[in-house]
RNA sequence: GCCGAGGUGGCGGAAUGGCAGACGCGGCGGUCUCAAAAACCGCUGCCCUCACGGGCGUGAGGGUUCAACUCCCUCCCUCGGCACCA
């Protein structure tokens, strides 16, 4: 059940995702070729452990290895058995032997993968004669099957690889496992089944799998990042990571079950509820001391993707991940409340730093607001609101994530009794605590200013704030209501008089005032309003019209002077606690009440009349000129946090010591390796912190009793360096050795998933931009080129998932009809970076397609029509075709439009079929044929093995250079124009492809359909596309 | 709500601003066969027409252009990501 919360979840590793995950006994699957045990030192899985020794500790990294080894060399237990048999239509017919011999995948495929294997044909060294190709795709988590999606990703990224290296390119395409990981922890205390154990088995059963996919994967480079010998060099970076300040540890909010009594890991929440994956109960937060990895130092940085080519919609993702925010810090002072309830403002030393993008709001701050988390909280509560506070924050506090962040939800929060002053224009501001405010963005704390901010504004009106608009309306739309009765008789005369226009309804006014009019509007209603009533003006201007005078709405004192004074003429009004209230009540005004662009400057004194375009900056200059603030930027992004408290990790290599603190554990003592013996409970608790010795070390500083970090790392960590582990798997003197570092690195060409675009892929390039600046690493970038692939939905169009039962096996569909063809539809039937619904109809083609090549070459190779007798015009066609077709398979490739690929290698088959009679037998014919087989080595690299080797060519097809069209072969002779009459087909004429434009228009205007269309008139303009139309315009 | 991608035959999908629908599935017809399947060959966007031919067509509406699936504006819908980020 947890893999079917992952796949939902979806953006957890990068990995392949599998479609569900298996457990050790459910393995239905039955495949053509026998999971061979690669290894002979067949020592069972040590199960009956010496007791260990006294002093206990951790175990050293060789009793791991050992088990590991015997895992991977014993056969994997619930693999199924081998089946044997072939379908039925398979078996050779042996009657009729004058047929030519069928294709039967489940026999050729098989047999190349072991000669490829034995011949070790895709083993990548360095050579420094040769272009280097590091063609790297996203590694499988091992679940415990391979998943059509895997296939999906994998098999058109190995034919791209397949491509480069039969262009020259010397090409490395390692394959792997992020093997840490939740599920197989969860799938112990199920079960009682070791993580370590089925993690290996299911990594043997996969391999396996992977193999059955005939892809050019360099198993000798196959990196497995649960290996002692892989998290050595993770533990070691996360300590090259703290040393360089770069990893800290501090308290910070987790998941934490009530219930369980534990945290849990994001996985392990689910639901929109958030609630806890065991038990049901909703989660809340805790703070814990946990591990950052300091991300945000490399924020700006990471903006940057110069030099490389990732597909826009990963490079955009991500900048909106990173959310930089331009804007500036404000100090607003507090004032003490001791004297809060006189009128005697005192100044403590408090005092309130605020982050905000408008600075050129400031004068329009009518309160502040504090994360109910933030630090000053506690100290600025007035005694008198401090039950109500802290009752507040322990509710805010106990709050899921999913409902405070609710964007839907009423705005809530409490006054604390403190007051700061806006030290723009000294006005006194109440501070509340809400928990719309987050803590952990800019500073934990804002100054409100409503009339701009849409948050603010609800917040306002819901506790009767004031709001106080201090940009003008860019639209410049003004309105005024005019009650019934609260104007004189003859006002709207006036209006119609003035060309002010209105709307009359119930005897009350809607007015929408020309901006070049407010000026006449404001006189005419103030001699018509009535002396018991009033008329204001909202929108561009804000102004209230008395019958003795015009106030402007244009500052606190202005708020509280207006509401006073309507209060006292309308009773209708007293509830109402603020202007702007009192003007929400009408709903005429609502559309002009708020906004939040960018304007000119109004109501904020000196800035007063600034124009928006430089509103923001002319703010922060005279912020930093006077001190009050500076500019500043902010990003979204967040630290990332290490700290899991599981055990299926790479421990985290940190010592606790009484008298010396945090101590990282010596390099040459790593890996600090995971306990065997623990047990697997449903305590929620990790098994490292209850194993009874584990943790106990000794202080590598002092030598003195010290503990162990109980918790493991993200095993994004692990994935974030796993392509400079393939360059090396086995290299002890370092996480990599140099020399291949030097030569492979960077990645060329990174495929895989684009769900991955705001975790693992911005991890690894933060990962390499900090290891580059320890000197590690070199270049700014790891990975060149991004691409990514779609997803293959059920046939149903719905998402794959075990319960909707519409899965599609991988290893069911090789047995219906072999890899190759498996391989030709998941690039055919797709565009591949878009995906979509697995066809079991559309599949056919492939099928047919397979079919055919096999049964022209075969042909071809028994001579059976070799005819010969066609006329040179068709082998020019022919050719012509086969070097099209070269250069289309090859520009393809390169742009990973695979599907067009394919459709092109069809198109060529066809040409094939058509002249099998009149060709077969020609040079033209060789060439086709041989060409044909070339193109489609990387696409289906079993048939084209086997029908060269019929050929008689030499082994193997995989080693075989590129074909290079030649242009003058490709080249049409003739070509036929479309003839249009002003943009429509109406003719069309076929000319030598050499013929001048004049001659070729000249004949487009003979053309029978040109003359018809054109009647009789003349040509105004004749436009001729090189190769394409003649359009005639009349 | 914000950001991004995308809407093309019955279906999957092709089309440097230049003959929309390549290639394939499905369908129809033919060859072969006692028959069926397979295989091979042909046709297949919609509408009118016996036909020749014509009209209409790339989510909707406008615009730019000799020419728009493609570029611009407005709107509708689908998918992905983010979401009280000050």
């Amino acid at each position: 059940m947890a893999a079917t919360k992952k796949q939902t979840a979806g953006k957890k590793k990068p990995t392949v995702r599998p479609q569900a995950k298996k457990t050790a006994t459910a393995k239905p699957a039955a495949r053509p070729v026998k999971a061979a045990a690669p290894q002979k030192k067949a020592a069972a899985p040590k199960k009956a452990r010496s007791p260990k020794p006294a002093s206990a500790g951790a175990p050293t990294a060789e009793q791991v290895r050992k088990v590991i080894t015997a895992l991977k060399a014993a056969p994997v237990e619930q693999a199924a058995p081998v089946e044997q048999a072939a379908p039925a239509e398979q078996a050779a017919p042996p009657e009729r032997a004058a047929q030519p011999e069928r294709y039967n995948p489940a026999v050729i495929e098989p047999k190349w993968q072991k000669r490829w294997e034995h011949d070790k044909l895709y083993r990548s060294v360095i050579d420094p004669s040769r272009p280097k190709h590091y063609a790297l795709t996203m590694l499988p988590y091992p679940s415990g099957n391979l998943h059509i999606g895997h296939w999906y990703a994998m098999a058109p990224s190995d034919a791209r690889a397949r491509f480069m290296r039969m262009r020259g390119y010397n090409v490395m395409f390692p394959m792997g496992f992020d093997a840490f990981g939740l599920p197989a922890e969860n799938a112990a205390i199920k079960d009682g089944v070791h993580p370590m154990k089925r993690t290996y088995a299911n990594i043997a059963y996969m391999r396996e799998q992977l193999r059955s996919m005939g892809a050019m994967f360099d198993w000798e480079r196959e990196a497995i990042s649960s290996d002692p010998e892989y998290y050595r060099w993770t533990q070691w970076f996360f300590i090259q990571l703290f040393k360089h300040g770069l990893a800290y540890k501090k308290l910070a909010p987790v998941d934490w079950c009530p219930t369980c009594n534990t945290t849990l890991a994001r996985e392990q929440v689910w639901g929109e509820d958030r609630h806890c994956e065991r038990c049901g109960t909703p989660v809340i937060k805790k703070n814990l001391e946990q591990w950052f990895f300091r991300t945000t130092k490399y924020a700006e940085e990471l903006l940057r993707f110069d030099g490389i080519d990732w597909p826009d919609k990963v490079r955009e993702m991500q900048t909106n991940w990173i959310g930089r925010s331009e804007g500036a810090e404000v100090t607003f002072p507090v004032i003490g409340h001791q004297s809060s309830s006189t009128t005697e403002a005192q100044m403590t030393d408090d005092s309130i730093t605020v982050f905000t993008t408008r600075p050129d709001t400031l004068w329009g701050a009518t309160f502040m607001v504090l994360a109910p988390e933030h630090p000053l909280v506690a100290k600025l509560t007035t005694p008198e609101r401090r039950a109500e506070v802290e009752a507040y924050i322990a509710q805010a506090i106990r709050q899921t994530d999913i409902d405070r962040e609710s964007t839907e939800k009423e705005k809530t929060g409490v006054f604390i009794g403190a007051y700061a002053v806006n030290p723009v224009n000294g006005a006194r501001l109440p501070i509340w605590i809400a928990d719309y405010v987050l803590m952990t963005y800019g500073t934990g704390a804002i100054m409100a200013v409503p009339a701009h901010d849409e948050r603010d504004f609800a917040f306002a009106l819901k506790f009767g704030l004031p709001i106080l608009p201090v940009i003008e309306r860019p639209d410049r739309l003004a309105k005024s209501f005019a009650l019934g009765g609260t104007m004189h008789d003859g006002f709207a005369d006036a209006l119609r008089a003035e060309g002010i226009p209105f709307e009359e309804r119930q005897g009350s006014l809607y007015i929408t005032i020309p901006p070049e009019k407010l000026d006449r509007y404001i006189e005419i209603a103030r001699r018509f309003v009535r002396p018991d009533s009033w008329n204001e003006v909202v929108g561009l201007r804000w102004v209230f019209i008395f019958h003795d005078g015009v106030w402007e709405w244009d500052s606190l004192e202005a708020e509280a002077r207006i509401l006073a004074r309507c209060h006292a003429l309308e009773p209708d009004v007293r509830d109402k606690r603020t202007v702007m209230e009192m003007l929400w009540a009408v709903e005429f005004y609502r559309d002009v009440l708020y906004h939040d662009a960018y304007g000119t400057m109004i109501h904020s004194g000196p800035f007063s009349g600034t124009p928006g375009a430089t509103a923001k900056t002319d703010v922060i200059r005279w912020l930093e000129a006077t001190g009050k603030g500076r500019g500043t930027v902010t990003y979204r992004l967040r630290d990332w946090l290490i700290s899991r408290q599981r055990y299926w990790g790479a421990p985290i290599p940190m010592v606790y010591c009484p008298d010396c603190g945090i101590v990282p554990v010596p390099e040459d003592q790593l890996p600090v390796t995971l306990p065997e013996d623990v047990e697997w409970l449903p305590t929620g608790q990790s098994p490292l912190k209850l194993h009874p010795t584990w943790k106990q070390t000794t202080c590598p500083n002092c030598g003195k009793p010290a503990e162990r970090d109980t918790d493991t790392m993200d095993t994004f960590m692990c994935s974030s360096w796993y392509h400079l582990r393939y360059l090396s798997p086995h290299y002890d003197q370092g996480p990599f050795d140099p020399k291949e570092y030097d030569y492979w690195m960077p990645v060329d060409t990174y495929t895989g998933g684009a769900e991955h675009a705001t975790m693992h892929l911005i991890y690894t390039r933060f990962f390499h931009k900090a290891l580059r600046d320890m000197g590690i690493v070199k270049g700014d970038e790891p990975m060149l080129q991004l691409r990514n692939q779609g997803q293959i939905l059920g046939p149903d169009g719905q998402r794959m998932s075990k319960s909707r039962g519409n899965v599609i096996d991988p290893d069911e569909q090789v047995r219906l009809y072999g890899a190759d063809t498996v391989r030709a539809y998941l690039m055919f039937g797709y565009e591949w970076s878009e995906g979509g619904p697995w066809s079991t109809e559309n599949i056919q083609g492939v099928v047919r397609w397979l079919n055919r090549v096999w049964t022209i070459v075969i042909e071809t190779v028994d001579g059976r029509r070799r005819s010969g007798d066609g006329s040179p015009a068709d082998e020019r066609a022919l050719r012509r075709i086969t070097h099209q077709t070269i250069q289309k398979v090859t520009r393809d490739l390169e742009e990973f439009q695979f599907n067009t690929v394919v459709s092109a290698l069809m198109e060529l088959t066809n040409a094939l079929y058509k002249y099998r009679d009149s060709l077969m037998g020609t040079a033209a014919w060789e060439e086709a044929i041989t060409n044909l087989l070339l193109l489609t080595a990387p696409v289906a690299p079993h048939i084209t093995e086997e029908l060269w080797q019929r050929l008689g060519k030499p082994y193997s097809i995989h080693q075989q250079r590129w074909p290079v069209a030649d242009p003058a072969i490709a080249a049409e002779e003739v070509i036929t124009l479309a003839v249009q009459v002003n943009g429509k087909v109406r003719d069309h004429i076929t000319v030598p492809a050499d013929t001048s434009e004049d001659a070729i228009k000249a004949a487009a205007l003979a053309s029978e359909g040109a003359r018809k269309y054109m009647d009789g008139k003349s040509p105004k303009n004749v436009v001729y596309v090189k190769g394409r139309l003649v359009n005639i315009v009349v």
